[in-house]
DNA sequence: TTCCTTTTACGAAAATATTCGTATATACTT
DNA sequence: AAGTATATACGAATATTTTCGTAAAAGGAA
């Protein structure tokens, strides 16, 4: 059994880690920079709440030159199974189907995609 | 357009929400045995998370006799499809294929969920 | 009635999350 | 070098969420 400990971001270091998963390692400037296309917010304060995800281990900081360059140490598709796994409960009190209805019934998925679910769900059956 | 402003319930008020939700009005007292199956709390703390869930308008009170008794005023799945909306774009940037993959590949969903997904799939694709 | 239990009312402490001002350091420009 | 721009460090204010102590009210039991 695992004895880490299951980070849980925040909302704001959501934000700040998605940015990191989509571009890679990443100054604080430019961390900023996308999140301001989506909100107002000061340099100052993103700043802080990356040194503070730093602190927490969800960052780390690169400081061989001037611009500090942060990369996640948190991994994207661990991250985002156990935000859901939450939320599934949170939300739905654990049922997956009805949350997969919901995701399926409300967005545009491309066929592509649907294709993709398509495959997963024969090869779940399948396996049974 | 709607102007209604979109309720954002807190953790702990999604608890609360799920309770009354599956076990229909209830009283406080009851509301508070169920979450302490799950964890320690305090009795006046879930009265008064109640009290405030009811001035934002979440819950509405039945005071007509001493043990009060609240009923929800959110709809489960409105509430769930604006809580899921809100995740998809937060932990998995708005791809809701990813999100429902991801789903389906770590839970154990019955067969027969398996069949509701795929005839909504089939409803997806057929009406293109 | 008196005592005991349960409930609501109220206020505020405690914990957590977010924001940013100010100071200082570092590098670039002229 | 002097001046300007950009970076980090630090501390603290603000906002939000969660928690619960204490008191008063209501009801039931003896």
């Amino acid at each position: 059994m695992s004895l880490e400990k299951i980070p849980k971001p925040t909302e704001s270091e959501l934000e700040i880690l998605q940015v990191l998963w989509q571009h890679g390692p990443s100054t604080v400037r430019l961390v900023h920079e996308e999140l301001s296309k989506n909100k107002e917010v000061g340099y100052t304060t993103t700043l802080k709440l990356m040194q503070i995800m730093a602190e927490k281990e969800m960052l780390e900081a690169d400081k061989t030159s001037r611009s500090h360059i942060y990369r996640p140490l948190l991994e994207e598709e661990r991250t985002q199974r156990q935000l859901l796994d939450r939320f599934l409960d949170a939300a739905f009190r654990g049922s997956a189907s009805k949350l997969v209805m919901q995701a399926l019934g409300n967005s545009n998925t491309s066929k592509a995609e649907l294709n993709e679910i398509r495959n997963l769900l024969d090869k779940l059956e399948g396996g049974k």
